[in-house]
DNA sequence: CCGCGTCATCTTGCATGCAAGTGACCCTAG
DNA sequence: CTAGGGTCACTTGCATGCAAGATGACGCGG
């Protein structure tokens, strides 16, 4: 129920996919709730042609389930998954720093470092909110330093099976986390501008092994995630 | 071709896109060449709109390119994609195997075992097509044997861009090729059995960059690999 | 009171019709 | 012969109608 009728520009199809996409990863949609055909048409302003077909993308994407005949509903990842998910991450930004630290000077390097820099100011005036937006381009600036356009497709498609966004303010939640996180970031880029690829993928890795038992230590788990019905 | 009619258990949609995608992985449909919905409608005997969802998936997918109001294209993948791609198959193979040395023994172990020393057969009597396909198991085994699902599902999409068995072959047909393949994956399982997960990654991700030079050596080049435009 | 069978309703799957845009071909003029 | 303009056929995008299946409720019988 938004501003459709204004940037019809594109095919409305892109639109409803984007506008769901977006409300699943803001949490605005809760995981297993379900989503009716002709409930999002007449939402949107659509019929159901394009509701299905932007579903249908969802679906490929994981981040809704289609029950044939019975309804579409939003993914509710198990524990296994959200484990699963995790390896990804490291296993791809790890891939990603050795890359990025291979490639010498890039516009993504520099953006980095004021990323760093934006990033120990935010933790010296203790803005949580701010750093953890900060973190967000951090991981998606190693992620496109890699120059490896595929890689970063499944990675942003793997996060978004997360919700991840939502989870990094409650990682940071953790007392002392946020100054440690600070620091690995810079140690990190760091690693990355002497071009030592090798420690570069183990430092990233380390790094996100850290966010990801920072957050698991500071998260109710699924299906209550602050998630309530 | 009306194989179809018979079991129409499933979907009309989930059949088409099946089949489309394992035609385009084949090689039977070229790159570039046009997907017309009409057309594929009559051949599958259905309508457009299954025709339509099926074609939308294959495109998160990456296999097809819609183009609206235009139609709808094989993707034809350009130099830099198959080299994202190769990049992308040497990290999640690394990485599966990888997890596959920490988990010890687990069914796919006595799988890989069963292949290497079919591989060794086969290679034994030249037979180029049969170790071809043990060879395509081996890399599946590896990647199930990481016991990561999500990699899996992304290898396997990754892989599909590539129209990957294809490949395979060719990369073999170059002299000496064969033998140091079957010798390496002797090795990776080895490592693998020792559960020595750096040397598995290691030793894993060296087999698949020398897979791929082998390949990009024995290939005259995208444009005419059989993938015209 | 409880269990079971039937039915109504809601869901998606598929077929079809219409509209709009694109690209190619042909015809014409210079 | 070439360049330009205009038309036409073909493409996909969207709307709508119908059918089949699944779910849950309701009522009946034990």
């Amino acid at each position: 129920m938004q501003d459709d009728a204004a940037l019809e520009s594109q095919s409305m199809q892109l639109m409803v996919a984007d506008g769901l996409r977006a409300r699943i990863i803001a949490g605005e949609l809760e995981t297993g709730v379900g989503l009716s055909e002709i409930a999002l048409a007449s939402e949107y302003g659509v019929s159901r042609t394009p509701v299905r077909e932007a579903l249908k993308q969802l679906q490929t994407e994981g981040l809704v389930q289609i029950r044939p005949r019975v309804g579409t509903f939003v993914s509710t990842p198990t524990r296994a998954d959200i484990v699963e998910l995790f390896q990804m991450k490291e296993i791809l930004e790890g891939a990603a720093a050795r890359l990025f630290a291979a490639r010498g000077e890039i516009p993504e390097l520099e953006a980095l470092r004021s990323n760093v820099v934006a990033s120990d100011a935010a933790v010296a005036r203790d803005d949580v909110d701010g750093y953890a937006a900060l973190v967000g381009d951090f991981h998606d600036l190693i992620v496109r330093g890699s120059g490896n356009r595929k890689l970063r497709t499944h990675y942003t498609m793997l996060m978004n099976q997360l919700a991840y966004p939502r989870l990094v303010a409650t990682s940071l939640s953790r007392p002392g986390r946020l100054v440690e996180s600070d620091a690995e970031h810079g140690r990190v880029l760091a690693i990355i501008v002497s071009k030592d690829e090798s420690t570069a993928e183990r430092l990233m890795r380390e790094h996100v092994r850290a966010s990801q038992e920072a957050l698991l230590g500071a998260m109710t788990f699924p299906g209550e995630t602050g998630m309530a019905r």
